[in-house]
DNA sequence: GCAATACTAAACCACATGGTTTATGGTTCG
DNA sequence: CGAACCATAAACCATGTGGTTTAGTATTGC
């Protein structure tokens, strides 16, 4: 152990409330896909026009999924391509994945708890 | 195929817009953590005190929780006690995943790609 | 029935967010 | 240089959210 145990840092804390704030908005998730499947490069105004939104807008977006650590934009010339950093989306999925696991770990134990209730009454 | 492929309907959109936003924040997030490691049931009075919170703030995480499909909340006696419900995280852990797989798959054809200029180059 | 208890509803406030319109900094290319 | 283009900043509005205070609705137990 090297810090808090139960207080698990707050910085990424605020990491994830940003992943997930991130992730909780169509157009961002859909901004997501696009990256993640794309083939070639993709920059800001060919994001905005593939998703009809105008460019303020995706500049919201982006700076959003960006603040998350979900995205970087790299500048080439006059424009800015979008990349996707899988690493925060990582960060998130585990998150998850670590909840789940405690739940099936009591419910199994409930369930052992259970079963030994009706050893008992029997 | 079933219906639109591209549209992804919109229900689902809308359960992960708040599964997603449900765990955005840090009180909500221990919240979960702590119903996942449980081992006897939670009423709201026993998960607010646990956590420092006000009854009616409880209340109002809890019933974010409650619009995601997180938590159900089953009433017995005059209490209620929280249950969490793992199949919402796992459609978000999901998405997650799918995105990952397909950066992934993306990532590796990119791969590809730089090793064939290099050839050509050569 | 009555008091205490457990949860919920409502009103309200400060602040964040999603979205539009308008305007501004850079970068290419004629 | 100047015009066109890409991306961003700023101001602004409506709505949503986190949080408190105050009040209300059940349910237990005397």
């Amino acid at each position: 152990m090297v810090y808090g145990s139960g207080a698990a840092d707050a910085a990424a804390d605020d990491r994830l409330d940003a992943v997930f704030a991130a992730l909780a908005h169509p157009v961002r998730r859909e901004l997501v896909q696009s990256l993640a499947r794309a083939d070639a490069p993709l920059t800001m105004g060919r994001a905005a026009a593939a998703h009809g939104l105008s460019p303020q807008l995706l500049n919201k977006h982006a700076a959003a999924l960006e603040r998350a650590g979900v995205v970087r934009r790299v500048p080439r010339g006059r424009e800015k391509v979008l990349e996707l950093d899988a690493a925060a989306l990582a960060a998130a999925q585990q998150w998850i994945g670590e909840a789940r696991a405690f739940w099936q770990q009591r419910f199994d134990a409930l369930d052992q708890y259970i079963a030994d209730l009706e050893d008992e009454s029997a």
